[in-house]
DNA sequence: TATAATGGCTAATATGATTAGCTTTTAGAA
DNA sequence: TTCTAAAAGCTAATCATATTAGCCATTATA
């Protein structure tokens, strides 16, 4: 029986598109096994098992994601270069839903790893801001407006959680407008 | 043998406190079944199972929720009120963080329970907005926004996804304020 | 007081994660 | 080219937990 040219990087792709397809809370290692056309006691010659999978996953995302920003955002300043950074986590959420899952679902690791992927997004968002006539402080702050925002409101609505029939995308920009808005208040 | 007076309410009751105590994700029956002095599949006599625990306990959450907002809001209007909404939520992802956590868990259980269990917390949230001049579309928008905002940052927060040591409670209180200033974008 | 429903129990089953230990492939050195 | 060791797979076994089946004691009520 020959080898596929399996890895860790390989391991983590397979999972990332299962969770998109199933959901990040279904994965079982015994399903992306299957997938991979081995068996499940194989997975630990690349992985430590499903709960370090998990954090690869949040890892990979973050990793996706800071990828996606920097990309929509090149070129791009001031409130422009905001919504970019926006319209990234949206994709992220609408094309990757599995993915980003992972980015919120994970809590049970807080480690150097984990912390650096973040870090990551943290600096492209912090540089974004870095327009805006503020202080460092205020800035650490509204990143976390911000992203509080994005990983809320993208998951209410991949998970059909607005109910009544108004178009999300519309009720996303506006959003974002609003919080464009009030930043303003924090120039007084 | 003795029986104690449980019933299903009660169950409810000891797995919320349980979540809060170690985390939501990490509730088994076992252990459930254990802190109620009883075996496990006990348990069955009053609850369908883990799953169907899961979403009585999203469901505790939002009731819960809904009451400690009326209960925060009244007597409250126009600013005043929306803080009070948001310091509600707050206070639920402080103080009840497991049960805060089943709140996010909803997207596995899109039934009729469940989606009035999230309606009494859209209909309060949206009264709370009605004395901005909003037509009733925008007011909808704003409630995605603010719900949004809420649940991603109260989230990110109980996940200690927010890795700088900046003070959580500063970032939130600004966050709402910056949202706030920005409704004002809207009546124009 | 007799009886039915209730709430608990133990034993058994199912699923999935994980570990142990074996075998074959593959890479790299001699 | 051949040998050797690591790597990547496998099967079998173990463990933990959910869940089901069916038994028995308690409790409530007719």
């Amino acid at each position: 029986m020959p080898r596929q040219g399996l890895d860790k990087e390989a391991v983590i792709e397979y999972a990332a598109m299962l969770a998109d397809e199933i959901g990040f809370s279904n994965i079982t290692l015994k399903l992306l096994a299957e997938r991979m056309n081995i068996k499940s006691p194989s997975l630990y010659k690349h992985i430590d098992g499903l709960d370090s999978l998990k954090k690869e996953l949040m890892i990979y995302g973050y990793k996706l994601l800071e990828g996606m920003i920097i990309d929509k955002v090149m070129g791009k300043s001031g409130d422009d270069a905001v919504r970019a950074l926006c319209n990234a986590y949206y994709e992220l959420a609408t094309n990757r839903s599995g993915v980003f899952q992972a980015m919120e679902n994970y809590r049970r690791f807080v480690d150097e790893e984990s912390k650096q992927a973040t870090d990551g997004i943290f600096k492209v968002t912090s540089k974004i801001f870095s327009v805006y006539d503020l202080s460092p402080v205020q800035k650490a702050h509204l990143v976390r407006t911000f992203r509080g925002f994005l990983q809320g409101f993208l998951t209410l609505a991949a998970n059909h959680l607005f109910t009544d029939s108004i178009d999300i995308k519309e009720s996303f920009d506006l959003s974002v407008d609003v919080l464009i808005a009030g930043i303003a208040y924090l120039n007084k």
